[in-house]
DNA sequence: TAATCATAGCGTATGGGATACGCAACCCTT
DNA sequence: AAGGGTTGCGTATCCCATACGCTATGATTA
C-alpha cells in the first residue's frame, strides 16, 4: 500500500509534472552536509534527505553513487575548506598552527566531521594539497623530509584526537549536561579509591576549553621546533604554561 | 571469571525443548567483541550475532537494552583491560608512557574501538581507574593539579588521534593495500603541483610504524616534563630524535 | 518545427535491521 | 505438586538502502 506525497514544503510535484535539472551532485551534497550539521549524522537517511529537498528518494541516486560514496563527498566538501594559511617563511610554526586552528574550527563547525573521518580515514582528497603545503613549510624550515613528514602527523593525529575528545563537551543538547554528566559519574565513585578525581571535580569538566588545545599544541609544536632550530626553543613555552582557563 | 560455553555449532533447538541460562550479559557481550574483531563493526547486526551464539534474535534482548547499550559494554570491556602499570614513584614517564602504549596496543587489537570511542567519547566506565592512576603519578611527578590534568588529556588524545590515523594502514584486507592506494593518490596528482608529495612517496606511507608514534610521544611527553623537572628535559628527546624506519 | 534520444526524476519492490509485545517453557521455591 | 518470576523467542511493525525499470523532459538534429 504505498502512499507518497507530502514532500514538505516545496511545490509539490503535479502528476505528469516533472521538472528538470533540480538536483545535482552538489545541490545534494550541500543539503545533507547542512542536514547532518542540523540534525545529527545518524539523522539523516536517504528519504529524509530527498524529502527535504522535495525529489523522490531514488532520484538521489542519479547523483549519488550510494550513501558511502554521499558521505565521503560530505567529508571533501568540508575538508576542502580549509587552507593552509599564507604567510613568511620564517614565521612556519605560525602557519602550522594557524592550519591546525582551522582544522579544529571546522571539526567544531561540523560535528560530524571527525566521526565521518574515524570511519573512513583521516586521509581524504583535498588533504594532499594541505600535506604538500605543509610539507614545503617545514622543509624550508628546515627539517628533513623524513622529520617533516613525522612532525605534521604528529600534529595532525593530535588535532583529531583532540577533537573528538572535545566534541561531546561543546556539542550537548543541554550546554551543561556534559559537565552534569561528569559530575554525576565522580559522585557515583567512592571518594576514598578515588580521591584525585573527587578533588578534581570541577577542572576535569571545565578544562575542555580553547586552551587545553594549544596548551597540547603549544608543546608538540615547540618540542618539534627545539629539534630542528635551537633558538625557537623557549619561545613557544613560556617558563610555566598558563595553568587555568 | 565464569566459564563461557563454545557456543559455537549448538544443537539447533527442539520444538518445546528451549534451555535456561545459556545467556548472560557476558557472553553476549564477548560474542559480540569477538565478532566485531572478526568481521568488522558494521557487519554486526542482532540477527547474526544471536545466530552465532545458536540463539534466537530477541533472547539477546533480554541481557542487552539495546543495540547502542551492547556496543557500549563491548567498549568498556576493552577498555577495562587497559592497566595503569606500576613502577617506581621516580619513573613517572615510564608509567604514563606504558599506559599509553598498552593503550595503542588495545586499539590496534581491536580496530573497532577507536570508530565506536570516536562516536560515543573517550570516556567510558573503566577509564575513571585509569584517570585516577594517571593523576596520581603526575602529580606525585610534581605537576600542579591543573597540569597534570592538561597533560594527560593531551596525552590521551594524541594517542587517539593516531590510532585513528593509523588503523587503515595497519589492517587492510592486502596488507600493501593502503600503500598501492596511497601511491595511486600521488601518482594521480600533477608532480608540478605536488612536488613534495612526489618526492616522498614511499616515505609517506612507511611512516606509519611504530616509531611514528614513539615520535610524536616523545616530544610531547618530553615537552611536558620539561615544565616540571628541568633534569629530564634532554632525556626523552635524543639530540636528534631517529629519524628514519 | 517536428522527430529523436539520452537522461533525470521517481514509483515499486526486495531484503535487511532494530526492536516492541506477549506467550510459553523452565526452573526454583514452598 | 503447584505457583510464579524469568528466560528464550516467534511475530509483527516500521525504516532503511537500494536494484530496476518506466516515462516525461529538454536538448539535438533533421
Amino acid at each position: 500500500m504505498p502512499r507518497r506525497k507530502p514532500a514538505r514544503a516545496r511545490p509539490a510535484r503535479k502528476a505528469g509534472r516533472v521538472p528538470r535539472n533540480t538536483l545535482s551532485r552538489a545541490v545534494v551534497v550541500d543539503a545533507a552536509l547542512a542536514m547532518i550539521d542540523r540534525e545529527g549524522l545518524d539523522a539523516v537517511t536517504m528519504p529524509k534527505l530527498a524529502q527535504h529537498l522535495g525529489v523522490g528518494t531514488m532520484s538521489l541516486y542519479r547523483h549519488v553513487e550510494d550513501k558511502d560514496d554521499l558521505i565521503a563527498a560530505v567529508a571533501e566538501q568540508v575538508m576542502g575548506g580549509i587552507a593552509v594559511p599564507d604567510g613568511s617563511p620564517d614565521d612556519w610554526q605560525g602557519r602550522v598552527v594557524g592550519y591546525l586552528r582551522a582544522l579544529r574550527d571546522a571539526a567544531i563547525a561540523h560535528p560530524a566531521l571527525s566521526r565521518i573521518l574515524a570511519d573512513r580515514g583521516l586521509t581524504v582528497g583535498p588533504v594532499f594539497d594541505q600535506l604538500e603545503g605543509l610539507h614545503g613549510i617545514l622543509v624550508t624550515a628546515g627539517f628533513s623530509d623524513t622529520d617533516a613528514v613525522r612532525a605534521f602527523y604528529s600534529l595532525l593525529t593530535y588535532v583529531f584526537g583532540f577533537v573528538i575528545w572535545e566534541l561531546p563537551r561543546v556539542h550537548q543538547q543541554p550546554a551543561e549536561a556534559y559537565a552534569a554528566a561528569w559530575n554525576h559519574s565522580i559522585d557515583a565513585l567512592d571518594p576514598a579509591d578515588y580521591p584525585h578525581l573527587h578533588a578534581l571535580r570541577s577542572t576535569l569538566v571545565t578544562t575542555a576549553s580553547p586552551n587545553q588545545f594549544e596548551y597540547g599544541l603549544r608543546h608538540l609544536v615547540g618540542s618539534l621546533a627545539a629539534t630542528t632550530d635551537p633558538s625557537t626553543k623557549q619561545r613557544p613555552r613560556p617558563a610555566r604554561p598558563p595553568t587555568s582557563e
